[in-house]
DNA sequence: CGCACACCTGAGAGCGCTACCACCACAAAC
DNA sequence: GTTTGTGGTGGTAGCGCTCTCAGGTGTGCG
């Protein structure tokens, strides 16, 4: 318990208190190999009084193992670190790697220099990598050394494997509520064209309205409010009929409606919105937003447990995203 | 350049490579001690050719320094590691703590049992800690070990230094804008009581509104949108000529907003609301919010790099509140 | 009794690195 | 000639831990 103020208490001094040697100890701490039932005891309490937390340090040292997850995010320019998105991941993993002694790092890996994996898959410290918002060039440019250790977050590849939220089904789910609300003329402001996992619910969209005889009216966004609201006024300079807007993300959306309600217009009644994400202001914004869920949490957790464990991983995970009717659409 | 393809190069190998010592190897690349222009210049190119990045772990392990920073978030239960603010928290740490090899954790430090700090104390792989959302008794009961590694955020202490916004003068800003806008009936939804940065801005708000002979309404929130929606109800059935609700955060603000179109009374009309936060979204509600800036991310670069600096802090740094007036009051 | 096969233990070799220390060469000062 | 630097270098002792390996002590069996 009570820590002799200056100097840790190693391993080597719960051996010596409970009178076995430091690999007796170490096998009872770590909990693998034998130990008879005298020794567990004794260790386990030596350790107890002395307030002995092991250096995972030292662990990883000796182990190779590693004690950093890198959350490396691509995307045209570095301000993507500041996305709520992001941040929300980062949080995620670093509470699922906060157990295991492990810390999430977290940085910008330009799409245009992939070299950067190459020092990351070199470092000794960094037991694995989550990339965010990448495209699959990069994907396939994943040094050998960093196989297994690394997943994507959005973008698939057949090196990587990527755990993300099913695009496809959310898009569909919202565009069949607009369709089953009587619109018709629906256009959609879509992510960043260059991030597949956006595109996926562009081609989602595309292919509901052609096969639904619509017609196809896409802006492209970037998932920031401000773009949406430029979006939304080029929507309604193009095609001044459109009767609704389904924006690639909730902060779209959001600016979607300011924009809207700028021109006079009213949510839902002349022009509905849907959303993406069901981020936590979907709920009180006004109108409250219609939209899909995002369990960016649980995506983000599902990736850092798979890094974290080390079992090969299915090269897809699709998380499934469900509509939430609201008021805006 | 080339890794041999199985094992990592280390410190040996660049200074076989460069015809040096070990020694020599590790003090040009350290930056430490004396080298000749000559072996400076042999051993930078040896490491470039090899690809040689530094095992910090190892480095770690020798220096006793730590590869992680822990993020201890308290309150009354474990839902507030979803919180946006915390997950803003630690991404900006996260960002911060990469160059320098190290890993941001995100713990859950419940407030009734500030062992868990001794632990975090006794952890060599830990390097420093910022203990969010907590309390003066929390503070003031952490181990000696740990007094130079550990900031707060929010609640301040003698023993420990404190980083946040001041809270005091952007509840002034927002109220005397209230106030200015001709305002005289104003309640106050507040942050939870118990903590103590959330408390200067009701003290702000009591006095200012004592010093203009105005009425104290305060209802307690706890900085979540569900329960401003909540304490807005709440408000208006105690005090139904109420012309004007501060909110303690954003989200609370958003919530008292969509609560207030519930009771069919328009915002900035009836009633005029203000936040505090200036969230992203704070900008395309509807209506826009009129709030003070919160600048989270530069509070917490600048609690992680006073950690990771490990010099001496002042006891308090109090980053400016502005107020951002826009349609909601 | 010998032998196999459990179960259990401690010595010790590192993991990759830093930093202390001894040492060398050479120059300037006594 | 000896001392005292001063720039440069290499040997090597660890940091705290894991895990292999050699060596115990028992128990069951032929």
């Amino acid at each position: 318990m009570e820590t002799p103020t200056t100097r840790p208490v190693t391993l080597d001094d719960v051996a010596r208190a409970a009178g076995v040697s430091r690999a007796t100890a170490s096998r009872v701490l770590g909990g693998y190999g034998f130990a008879s039932v005298d020794a567990r005891e004794r260790v386990g309490a030596a350790a107890d009084r002395l307030g002995y937390v092991p250096n995972t340090t030292a662990r990883a040292l000796v182990r190779g193992s590693g004690t950093r997850l890198v959350v490396a995010v691509s995307g045209t320019e570095a301000t993507v670190l500041d996305d709520p998105y992001v941040d929300r991941l980062v949080s995620a993993a670093a509470r699922v790697c906060a157990p295991h002694g492990i810390g999430v790092a977290l940085e910008w890996l330009p799409l245009d220099a992939p070299a950067g994996l190459r020092r990351l898959g070199d470092d000794r410290s960094v037991c694995g990598v989550l990339l965010v918002n990448t495209t699959a060039p990069v994907l396939d440019a994943v040094p050998a050394g960093l196989r297994g250790r690394v997943v994507s977050i959005g973008t698939g590849s057949p090196v990587v494997p990527s755990f993300d939220v099913d695009n496809a089904a959310g898009a569909d789910a919202v565009l069949r509520h607009l369709h089953a609300g009587g619109r018709r003329r629906i256009a959609m402001v879509t992510g960043p064209r260059w991030l597949s996992c956006a595109e996926r619910s562009v081609t989602a969209y595309q292919g509901l309205m052609r096969s639904a005889g619509l017609p196809v009216r896409l802006v492209t966004g970037d998932f920031t409010a401000a773009r949406g609201g430029r979006a939304a006024a080029e929507v309604l300079d193009r095609w001044p009929d459109t009767d609704a807007i389904y924006a690639a993300s909730d902060a779209t959306a959001l600016g979607v409606i300011a924009a809207l309600r700028g021109r006079g217009l009213r949510v839902p009644h002349d022009v509905a919105v849907a959303g993406f994400d069901d981020i936590p202001y979907a709920a009180v914004s006004s109108p409250a937003l219609t939209t899909a869920t995002h369990p960016v949490a649980r995506i983000a957790t599902a990736a850092a447990t798979a890094v974290l464990d080390g079992r090969p991983v299915p090269p897809v995970t699709a998380f499934p995203s469900t509509l939430v009717a609201r008021e805006s659409a």
